[in-house]
DNA sequence: TATATTTGCAACCATATAGTTGCGTATTAA
DNA sequence: TTAATACGCAACTATATGGTTGCAAATATA
């Protein structure tokens, strides 16, 4: 199919499954579907579709538990898109906050 | 329309765009559109495509001079990534290359 | 046992995305 | 001046994506 770190990316690339997430990750516990759903303003049905993508990319994992599934967040394969990043750092400049930050902000 | 992170992430979720980019950011100069469609398979417009994207996302800036326009990367857009990334930093475990790699892989 | 809750599956819809081709235009070279 | 080169724009196609609804099945509760 695709590439990991593409399938990573993907995951992340869409604003509501790192909502979902990020959720999961500050959650102290495990959450069933429903109660993430309950979150948010699509339906049920259109979180089961996030969460099995962030499933796809290993960042979460879902338990079955009577007829709930409880999911968690794993933040490991983000260590994948870290390591991609690593290799651009030497092209970027400087600290967060400088003054190229701030030309890059005016386009 | 949507979010800078976003925008940035959804650049860089192709791999196409991802290939594209490294390709400026290892030339030593600024390439001519031409040039670098020549380097892969698909079409010049496809490649403006990508192009349009990944200047969208400030990753790479374009100079027009004469009939051709020369492309060169911009990596700073990248160290949003890498802020984004940072907070979940503390969630995942140890270097890179250890056990819970391993099983991360494993599935 | 009857009812309510949690979920998956499938079908469907609208829009976005990755790609193509054709054509016109500006610039450079012969 | 003619021909070649580099490019943008527009139209088009196929597939992916984000979302919905309806329904059936499994589990828990009354």
């Amino acid at each position: 199919m695709q590439d990991r770190i593409t399938t990573i990316l993907k995951a992340v690339a869409d604003p509501t499954r790192r909502e979902i997430f990020h959720a999961l990750v500050v959650a102290t516990t495990a959450l069933p579907i429903t109660q993430i759903s309950n979150q948010f303003d699509i339906s049920r049905q259109g979180i089961t579709k996030h969460l099995k993508t962030l499933e796809g990319a290993g960042l979460i994992h879902i338990d079955t538990k009577g007829r709930e599934r409880f999911c968690h967040a794993n933040a490991n394969p983000l260590k994948e898109v870290n390591q991609w990043l690593k290799f651009y750092e030497q092209f970027w400049d400087g600290a967060l906050g400088d003054l190229s930050d701030y030309l890059d902000n005016m386009s």
